[in-house]
RNA sequence: GGAGCAGUAGCUCAGCAGGAUAGAGCAACGGUCUUCUAAACCGUAGGUCGAGAGUUCGAAUCUCUCCUGCUCCA
């Protein structure tokens, strides 16, 4: 649709134009103004200033003039500018069809041919609440898991637990030493984060505990039957804990390999970067020298023996793509992190690995607490859990305040609670970085999930007033003006998805949310839809199409839409 | 010391591959609920786009230098 406007601007103009300019070149010159006042594409003529020896007001107005204007509500010269207004009548009865026919599958695509794609993504550690920072790599993954989907890929949610490491002898000995099996059982994360805070503060009155804490490891690295047992049962009720976060959020996972996993896989790693001549002994360590790369060396082995995490990492990589020969490898972790994955890709290329270019980090900006990074061990934390309480608490209070005879109030609640703070956290740049403020993480005005969600909801409310379905074979030819600037909104929405696929930013679709929620409630707050005319069935196909696009780009980002709020 | 990211209105940010008077939201001020849910809509006010050079008919956008902040590496 979108397409077939264009070249049928470009035939325009190319037919004015004669040699003077390809077909290429006019698709690139073409634009679109600034507000629909405008037109609804425009050419700049600047380019044929200078061939022409004319000003380009000039040439835009002769050329204005040439231009058969039958396909076109009308053609206008502005300044330097040809604008060309589109029938409205017909590209709303265009849209509003293939819109609602096509449901969900508006905008769904398949330049991912069915393609696997693996996303590494929220991977949070073991024994350690999940805090706001976590947050982000939950939901960008997801979301790129979900805009993947709907152009034809197919994306593995893998979960890279931090389930592995010296913290777990320390935590075994905090435990035999204050824990108990009761305290554990009822705050699992709690007690064993307070274990950890305990220890390191023990720790350093009585270094001899760091010894302590090494060996408690290195028996679980030998595989030690006590040592193994409290483990997993650590593991497993930490992620009992974060599966609960998990389902208030609506994630699944694919997979819960995370560190552990890999335990027995990064020997043949190191055989392998050994056999192939790439290991070099520096300072005691095994290292691969990266310095044609321009980085600094990976640390493959350290002096003591011990693997490092990029040792980890490659293994994993190599893993998956053994199990998935995937067309992208995604990782969604902290921008922080953008070294390493560059060095981790070229020692896969080192290794051979061609693949290693489709191995895509998505960085992210960070999230601080009064200017400094969250930090577990010093308390400077945001937990997950008690946002989304407070977010979900005050969506309850707007909700008695607003709309009392609400029929399902904790159901709602909860979804616009939740999607206040997830949209928040997709709604800006990956890279940002923000200091988190709880007022504005759950604000429910403006700018925000529920705003979208609200507009959606009133889409609802108006569909059901008006006792009877759209119509396709009725009129669709919805020619109010002030409808305008929603119809050319919903009709963005396929190449959104691809712009936000191609630059794995979710935000383009959370800001794209926005502005058809914006436009459609300036459309509704000012034209009545429910009135007895030829144009009912037009508008109320143009409701239902915003309500399901609406609803589509939520989900899109893992935010449910509510009926009714 | 090296590298990465960022710097646009009081605050938080848009500005897609350079183009028509730089846009939103929040906060401020003023309007709009007997009429499809006011979580909304309308209006007013608010900016040397960090600084300087360069490329271009044209730069918030591209290039270089510098300044500031954050992060990572050694």
């Amino acid at each position: 649709m979108t397409l077939d406007i264009k070249s049928t601007i470009v035939n325009s103009l190319k037919s004015v134009l004669a040699d003077e300019l390809s077909a290429e070149q006019i698709t690139k010159l073409l634009e679109v103004p600034k507000t629909s006042k405008l037109g609804d594409y425009a050419f700049p003529t600047f380019i044929l200033a200078k061939s022409r020896h004319h000003a380009p007001q000039k040439i835009a107005a002769e050329l204005a003039e040439q231009i058969d204007p039958t396909p076109y509500e009308k053609i206008a010269a502005t300044g330097a500018y040809i604008n060309f207004f589109l029938d409205k009548g017909e590209f709303a009865e265009a849209m509003l069809h293939e819109i609602i026919s096509a449901g969900n599958h508006y905008g769904d695509d398949n330049v991912g041919q069915q393609g696997n794609v693996p996303i590494d993504m929220s991977s949070p550690n073991i024994a350690k609440p999940m805090s706001m920072g976590h947050l982000r790599s939950t939901v960008i993954g997801n979301s790129l898991a979900n805009i993947l989907t709907k152009i034809g890929y197919q994306p593995i949610k893998i979960n890279y637990l931090g389930d592995w490491g010296t913290q777990f002898g320390k935590l075994i000995v905090g435990y035999h030493k204050w824990g108990s099996e009761e305290a554990i059982k009822a705050d699992p994360i709690g007690n064993l984060l307070k274990y950890y805070v305990q220890f390191h503060e023990a720790a350093e009155e009585d270094p001899e505990l760091n010894d302590e804490g090494r060996a408690w490891f290195k028996k679980l690295e030998d595989g030690d039957p006590e040592a193994t047992h409290l483990w997993k049962w650590f593991r497993g009720l930490s992620l009992a804990e974060f599966q609960k976060i998990y389902d208030r959020l609506g994630i699944t996972f694919d997979s819960f390999n995370g560190e552990a996993y890999y335990n027995d896989k990064m020997d043949p790693v190191v055989d392998e970067l050994a056999a192939k001549g790439l290991l070099e002994k520096s300072q005691g360590a095994q290292i691969v020298n990266l310095t044609a790369e321009n980085l600094t060396p990976a640390l493959i082995k350290r002096t003591d023996g011990a693997t490092l995490y990029i040792t980890r990492d490659l293994a994993a990589a190599i893993d998956r793509y053994n199990k998935f020969h995937f067309v992208k490898s995604l990782y969604v972790v902290g921008s922080e992190q953008t070294e390493h994955f560059k060095q981790l890709k070229a020692v896969l290329k080192k290794m051979g690995d061609d693949w290693a270019d489709d191995i895509i980090h998505v960085p992210f900006g960070l999230i601080t607490k009064d200017g400094k990074k969250l930090s577990t061990r010093k308390g400077n934390v945001v937990l997950l859990d008690q946002v989304l309480d407070e977010a979900v608490g005050l969506a309850k209070e707007q909700i008695s305040a607003k709309n009392p005879a609400l029929a399902n109030a904790n159901q709602v609640a909860a979804q616009v609670g939740v999607g206040a703070v997830v949209f928040h956290d997709l709604k800006n740049d990956r890279m940002d970085s923000f200091d988190f403020s709880l007022g504005e993480v759950v604000r429910f005005e403006g700018e925000t999930g529920p705003y979208v969600q609200y507009s959606n909801a009133r889409a609802q409310s108006i569909l059901r007033k008006a006792q009877q379905d759209v119509d396709l074979n009725g009129t669709l030819t919805l020619v109010d003006p002030a409808a305008w600037d929603t119809l050319k909104a919903l009709a963005d929405f396929p190449a959104t998805i691809l712009r936000a696929a191609r630059e794995y930013e979710p935000s383009v679709i959370a800001k794209y949310a926005l502005r058809l929620a914006k436009t459609f409630n300036k459309y509704y707050a000012n034209s009545k839809i429910l009135v007895v005319d030829d144009q009912l069935n037009a508008r109320l196909a143009l409701v239902q199409a915003t309500s399901q696009v609406l609803t589509q780009a939520l989900s899109l980002l893992g935010v449910q839409a509510p009926i009714e709020m």
